[in-house]
Order: C-alpha cells, then sequence, then structure tokens
DNA sequence: TCTGGGGTCCTAGGACCC
DNA sequence: TCTGGGGTCCTAGGACCC
C-alpha cells in the first residue's frame, strides 16, 4: 500500500502558522514580484479566488473581503517543509519526497489500521509544525492520489485520512472523480476524453487498453492500470536532479545587452551553486532570453540556445562565461527583455567524471569553488560574487513579505509576555 | 501599471550508420 | 518507369506535475 500526504493549502498555511489572528480567514500567497495567486486558503478559494490568477484581477475581491495577502516566503516555506518531511520519514522506511508539500511513503508491512495510521500521522505532523496535512491511502500511487482528494475533500467525515481498500471503495471513488482531475490527466487530454464521452475517472478506467494506448500514449496506459489496481508506477527513491533551472520575470524591461548579461551570469552562478550542492558535473545548458509575452505582438522576440560544454564542470565561472557567450549569440538589439533563466542539464556525478586527455575543467576551480561556497554560507549568500555579476543585489516587488520566521535568528518570532 | 518558477517524461522525426 | 531495409542516437517540443 501505499500513502500520499499532501499538506493543505501548504503555502498559506506556512503564513498562517506564525500568525493564528489569520485562522479562518481568507489568505493568498503571491509568485515572486507579487505577480499571480500560487496559493489559497479554503476561504479564499470559497470567494473564488481563482490559482495562478494575475494579482491585479484579484484586487477587487482582496479589497472587498479583506484578504490577506503574502508575497512568496520561499526560505520559510522550504524549511516548513524539511521540517514536515523529517516526521513524516518516521512512518515509513521509504519515502518518495514528490513536491515541496507532498510525499509518498511505502506502507508494505504496516500492521496497524491503515486509518489509524494515518490519521495519526496528521496530528502528529499538526502538532510539530502547526501544518495541516491529508493523508490517501491505496494499492497503488494514482489511487492514493484519489484517495487524499477524497480526503481533503470530505474533511469532515474523514479527519483527513481516508483509504481505497476494496473494490466497493475504488469503483465509488472513481465515479465521484471527475475524469480532470485524475492525477496525471490536464487540459489537452480531458478535452480529447470528453469528446468521447467520458466524464469521469470511472468511466475512463473503462476504456479499451489499446484506445489509450495509441491516444495517450504508454503514460496513460500506466494510468489506466493504476486506477485499476495494479500497480503500474513504483517509490520513486531520487538522488539528483537531472536538471536546474533559474529563471526570472524581470521586474523592469532590459534593453542593454551588459544588463542582460550580469542577470544571467547570476543566474549561472546560482544555478552552479545548486549543482555543487548536489555534487555533480554539468555538460550542457540553456540560456533564453524573452520579451513580454502580454507585450505588443509586434515587437516580440524569444530565442534561446541550447550549447554543449567542452567539458563536464560545475565552475561558476566557466558555466557563467558558457551562459553569457551563448546570450552573445542570440541577443538582439532593440528589444524590450521581461525575462531570460538557465537551464543546466545533462548530469554526471561527480565520482564518475572521466577527465579528457585535451579539454578539462580548470582544477584551481575546485577549490576555488569550494571556499566560495563555505563563505556564502556563513556570512550569508551572497558575500562573494563574480565581478560580471551586478553589483547591486536586484530587488523584486515584495510588498507583503513575512519575516523569515524558522531560518534567520532576526526573524525569529518574539513572544511578549504579560 | 500589474501576468511565476521549477521540474519530469514521451514521441516524432531528422541525422547518421551499415 | 523503376530508386532497399534495418538500425541507433539525438533533439525539440509537447504534455503533464506541483
Amino acid at each position: 500500500m501505499f500513502a500520499l500526504v499532501d499538506c493543505n493549502n501548504f503555502y498559506a498555511s506556512c503564513e498562517r502558522m506564525f500568525n493564528p489572528s489569520l485562522n479562518g480567514k481568507p489568505v493568498v500567497v503571491l509568485s515572486n514580484n507579487d505577480g499571480c495567486v500560487i496559493a489559497r486558503s479554503n476561504e479564499a478559494k470559497a470567494l473564488g479566488v481563482g490559482m495562478a490568477v494575475p494579482a491585479f484581477q484579484i484586487q477587487h475581491l482582496v479589497e472587498r473581503n479583506q484578504i490577506v495577502v503574502f508575497s512568496a516566503n520561499f526560505p520559510l516555506y522550504g524549511d516548513m517543509s524539511q521540517r514536515v518531511m523529517s516526521i513524516l520519514s518516521g512512518y515509513s522506511p521509504e519515502q518518495e519526497i514528490y513536491s515541496i508539500d507532498e510525499c509518498f511513503l511505502n506502507l508494505d508491512g504496516i500492521q496497524e489500521d491503515f486509518t489509524d495510521y494515518g490519521l495519526r500521522m496528521r496530528s502528529h505532523v499538526l502538532k510539530w509544525t502547526g501544518i495541516p496535512v491529508s493523508v490517501g491511502i491505496a494499492p497503488t500511487k494514482t489511487l492514493a492520489k484519489v484517495a487524499n482528494h477524497i480526503a481533503k475533500k470530505f474533511h469532515d467525515r474523514t479527519g483527513g485520512s481516508y483509504v481505497i481498500d476494496s473494490e466497493l471503495r475504488r469503483i465509488k471513488a472513481l465515479k465521484w472523480l471527475k475524469v480532470e482531475d485524475v492525477w496525471g490527466i490536464g487540459r489537452r487530454q480531458a478535452i480529447k476524453l470528453k469528446a468521447i464521452g467520458v466524464q469521469t475517472a470511472y468511466e475512463f478506467s473503462l476504456l479499451d487498453k489499446e484506445w489509450v494506448r495509441r491516444h495517450m500514449t504508454i503514460n496513460g496506459v500506466k494510468l489506466l492500470e493504476e486506477l485499476n489496481g495494479q500497480k503500474a508506477h513504483d517509490m520513486e527513491l531520487k538522488e539528483k536532479r537531472q536538471s536546474i533551472a533559474i529563471t526570472r520575470t524581470f521586474e523592469k524591461e532590459y534593453t542593454k545587452q551588459e544588463e542582460l548579461s550580469e542577470r544571467i551570469t547570476t543566474f549561472a552562478v546560482t544555478a552552479a551553486e545548486k549543482l555543487r550542492r548536489q555534487k555533480s558535473f554539468c555538460r550542457s545548458l540553456i540560456v533564453f532570453i524573452s520579451t513580454n509575452r502580454f507585450g505588443d505582438a509586434c515587437e516580440q522576440y524569444s530565442n534561446s540556445l541550447h550549447v554543449k560544454l567542452p567539458f563536464p564542470t560545475s565552475s561558476s565561472i566557466e558555466l557563467s562565461k558558457a551562459a553569457t557567450s551563448a546570450l552573445n549569440r542570440i541577443f538582439k538589439n532593440d528589444f524590450r527583455y521581461k525575462r531570460a533563466g538557465v537551464i543546466l542539464m545533462d548530469f554526471i556525478n561527480e565520482t564518475e567524471l572521466q577527465p579528457s586527455l585535451f579539454f578539462n575543467s580548470d582544477p584551481r576551480h575546485k577549490s576555488l569553488m569550494q571556499t566560495i561556497d563555505k563563505l556564502n554560507n556563513k556570512f550569508g549568500n551572497p558575500v562573494l560574487k563574480l565581478a560580471a555579476q551586478e553589483f547591486r543585489t536586484w530587488k523584486m516587488k515584495q510588498e507583503h513579505l513575512s519575516p523569515r520566521y524558522t531560518t534567520n535568528i532576526n526573524e525569529v518570532i518574539r513572544v511578549k509576555l504579560l
């Protein structure tokens, strides 16, 4: 059996955790630059605040209903996530952290009643972190997702834990679940399926396997099997990322290549730090730039370049050089750039590096990077930068930022004794 | 005025090989 | 007029996830 444990309205719950006066009130969290909605409390959902809606479009709702708005505080969410995951790891020898707010647990060998087990996890996490979670348990990962959906949706009845462990429950659940809400069926597939009269997960589960394979590839077939109770996905105990991306929508539009180049350099340096943290080397990278996609149609330009590196490296210097030279090749004057990014890929493990006879990463960079990482970790990022990076740190729009309660000693919560 | 960021996997088709 | 057959590898782009 698999459990899927998912934090309820995770970012909003993190904010409320340190500000209990917000309990019962509508809360939303915005993306970088206070751009659009990325988390909503149940109260905010009920008021009609949609997911991923631009902030300015809900301004009237915010004012009319006194919705409390937060700027994204990723240091806080990342730290809270670690705490939640750490507690949950005690409930199974195998934990797959699927995203910042959810994980799968392998429950093979658990003797306790599954519903109770789920409830126990839930109250444990709630007590120790203040974050409410929902637990779905079933014989396949996809059905565990379905069970989780039910646990959350009918919290009053389930208490936040639901188990699909019989044909009766499986069929009842699938008949209830709309096909577009199945894990793995997105907008495109949902349209196709509805066109042939499939409305529910149950109707999907009865489709002919060949038809599904032809129209939805191997993923569709796996989905079909999983919904029918046959395991097609196992725990994925992932070690390392296969790609690392740093991309940003800028707070302003850039026209000068030097300015863009500084930002790209910083993206590459940041990505390189992450690369070194997971002890990998990278063999290629993509740089992309783009004008404002919401702007005037005739002023649009976007381009990307995938460059192979002459040798595997994790050096910030070498990676940022490669990135800026890629930028030089795609940059065009007379455009106003609003978005750009660097994506590292094609990794190998540090330990599996085969030096080449002719071209290799500069060996001196290894200890240099170690020292830079050490200093930046100790004194806060980034005391040390490359000269090619921008001099001042860019300030994104964050008008509703909460303190970093759990990761910065100067911002810990203060308790006043009366 | 204002419109996010970070991932994974699959497939079709091109380039190349014999 | 007729113009083989069987492979592998790589990549861009699509679809999906949170």
